[in-house]
DNA sequence: GTAAGGCTTGACGCCGACGTCAAGGCAACA
DNA sequence: TGTTGCCTTGACGTCGGCGTCAAGCCTTAC
């Protein structure tokens, strides 16, 4: 099978396919006219890419994955150095997801205090003295 | 105050100011030298921006509040558009945790899978037949 | 004959938030 | 007088994972 083809079976690009032999992450053969050529061994390796890019792996860390089925392994995950990479991969989730959090009470927090602020300011206009400058730019009070 | 002192007091660098003036949300004065001038309000918007960086908002995310500030209210987030935004965040960041901790467990359970089927290589050893590929590849195995 | 479609390599574009280098000006200090 | 240190503008580099031309070859269909 030639590029375009491989590239529909995996839905992606003819370009994505030659970056990854730039890459070396997939190499190609070619056939009499120079066209590269890929058969059903190197879809399976372009599906086990795909899967690991759409769980936010980098090209880099595929490659073991990709090696392991390459070596004649059954999965691309039967080998030693892919499990090294699927718990660092949880280690720096489960830190992100960490810090995410963190942030978000910090943002909810925030919103919490300025509208507690806003609406100390509504009441203040209804009290002598008057309201304070108000918002000229950007929000549409209608 | 100048470029230099004002980077130093919020601790960030004197490209970083050019680039915020370039991108119009820290215009500066200029003194009779063609140096530029800043004053302790500028340190204010600065560190409103620097705070709302560090929660991951992006330049054109921080700019309600900068404008905010500038339009005399006490705090950034005293205006609806600063207010907006926090809800908006809180939602992106909702979503994207959401999305991290369910590719966290699709990891997780792909890695129990492969960490099974490890051991059942392994105890396939121990029994008539003999083991199957060993990984020549990537894995230090000492 | 020629148009269409697939393939080739090469190379520049994109995004965000700056880093880094170049070439030069101004001021203070030894 | 020269050196140091701050400032100026301009412009190219970085990172990842491709997108998007450009120019040209090969084959098949009309």
């Amino acid at each position: 099978m030639r590029i375009g083809e491989l590239a529909a079976r995996a839905g992606t690009t003819t370009r994505t396919l030659r970056y990854y032999e730039s890459r070396g992450l997939l190499p190609a053969r070619r056939d009499d006219q120079g066209y590269r050529s890929y058969d059903e061994r190197d879809l399976r390796l372009l599906q086990q890419i795909r899967t690991l890019q759409d769980f936010g792996f980098d090209l880099e860390e595929t490659r073991p994955f990709v090696e392991c089925l390459r070596a004649g392994h059954p999965e691309g995950d039967s080998c030693p150095a892919s499990l090294v990479v699927y718990r660092r991969k949880l280690d720096e989730l489960d830190a992100l997801i960490g810090d995410l959090r963190a942030v978000r009470e910090q943002v909810a927090g925030q919103l919490a205090r300025a509208e507690r602020a806003r609406d100390a300011l509504g009441a203040e206009s209804l009290v002598p003295g008057g309201p304070e400058p108000r918002c000229e730019l950007g929000g549409q009070e209608r």
